[in-house]
DNA sequence: CGGATAGTTGACTTGCGTCAATCCGCGTGG
DNA sequence: CCACGCGGATTGACGCAAGTCAACTATCCG
């Protein structure tokens, strides 16, 4: 099922009655506050599993959009229930699954409570960078990233304008760059050190649970 | 079991093999970063499920901590696992207590990425009398509330000193009061108004899947 | 060529942090 | 009964990180 760039998956206080498994593309999750401001609760990347805390508690408290053309497969709710059922691998590998999303989020809290703008990117990017499980922390490497600087703001907690500065900073020590959807990271220990980035378990898509 | 006011239930990094149920007290879930602030992630009221993601990421990456005196009931990790085994409502009931607790936390979240230092106090208070489940929304209402103003701005993200002017201004505009761990507030509307508080769903623990 | 979308930059303002006292309530022991 | 110490709360003066406002530029695309 292909759904293109800016369409939503799953609308706040929709009443969901599907998950998602994403296969390719970009989307985040997002909440949007009475004031209008936006925030980004996560970036979701190709084979993570999207709105399952939406089929759980409904109607749903936040957004799925598609930050590109995006391929997913809906999982109907029934489904999962059965799943739960059927075997205790499967009901386990869901709750992981859970978890990790939440151990996710508690990560991106942390950065937003205590770090100054500069440390939130820099953790921001490393993590992601781990995600997307390139881990050779030497030397220069090179990843597809369709952020615009408006969604990092969002999911940074900061304006537009300073994430642009940040980036900026970021760029002249030869750091990183991030340009035309293409981030690269010149000194990954440099950018680490910044964000006081402590590796972590649990960011690492578990493959043991998936079956 | 008890645990007195002070002492650690998990500690990051641990490997634990239970989690707890909390009977009696106020505890705190939280995260260290490496410059030694603290942020804390919850705060788990009487009733609530605590450190089910420490039993399925291990390590864990919070700590639990005793910010009263405390009574809960261990649960060993097994018992989770025959529960959702046994039948699908349990495995349903383990699966949306984890959702209901990744909610809290996303809104959590939300206000630290998008809201200001007195909104940010004002949305956290409201919610937590929401969650207190004294819901009536006209009038004087009264909880205890045994949080220093440390441990507040260690969950809001601020520091001790703006935290205390944050709560003078509400006093100030005889909107709320906290003193002696007792909360009182005096305008509930003028409070939810500043939060910007949306009603939600999700706060309340869900009775229909306790059995 | 014009119009939309995203990124960049500068000047100015402000919310919140930092540093440094001081205060208050309370328990303990001389 | 008073002195002392301790943890938490309070206040003031000052500085800075990040927000706001307002252009301006680059790129792409029809």
């Amino acid at each position: 099922m292909k759904i293109e760039r800016g369409r939503h998956l799953l609308h706040e206080g929709q009443t969901a009655t599907d998950m998602f498994v994403l296969h390719e593309g970009w989307a985040c999750a997002y909440k949007t506050l009475s004031t209008g401001r936006r925030q980004i609760i996560s970036f979701p990347i190709p084979g993570d599993l999207l709105g399952l805390r939406s089929i759980l508690l409904r109607p749903t408290d936040h957004s799925l959009f598609a930050l590109t053309d995006v391929v997913v497969s809906a999982v109907r709710d029934s489904l999962i229930l059965k799943a739960l059922h059927r075997s205790r691998n499967q009901a386990l590998a869901v709750l992981r699954s859970a978890a990790r999303d939440e151990a996710l989020i508690v990560e991106h809290l942390v950065r937003l409570g205590r770090r100054s703008a500069i440390e939130r990117a820099a953790h921001f990017f490393i993590e992601l960078v781990e995600r997307l499980r390139f881990v050779g922390p030497v030397g220069k490497l090179v990843f597809r990233c369709p952020l615009s600087q408006n969604d990092l703001a969002d999911a940074l907690g900061m304006t537009e304008i300073h994430i642009n500065r940040v980036l900026r900073q970021l760029r002249e020590r030869k750091l990183l760059t991030l340009r035309a959807g293409e981030l690269i990271i010149h000194d990954f220990n440099g950018v680490a050190k910044i964000g006081a980035y402590k590796p972590n378990s649990s960011v690492a898509r578990d493959l043991s649970s998936e079956d």
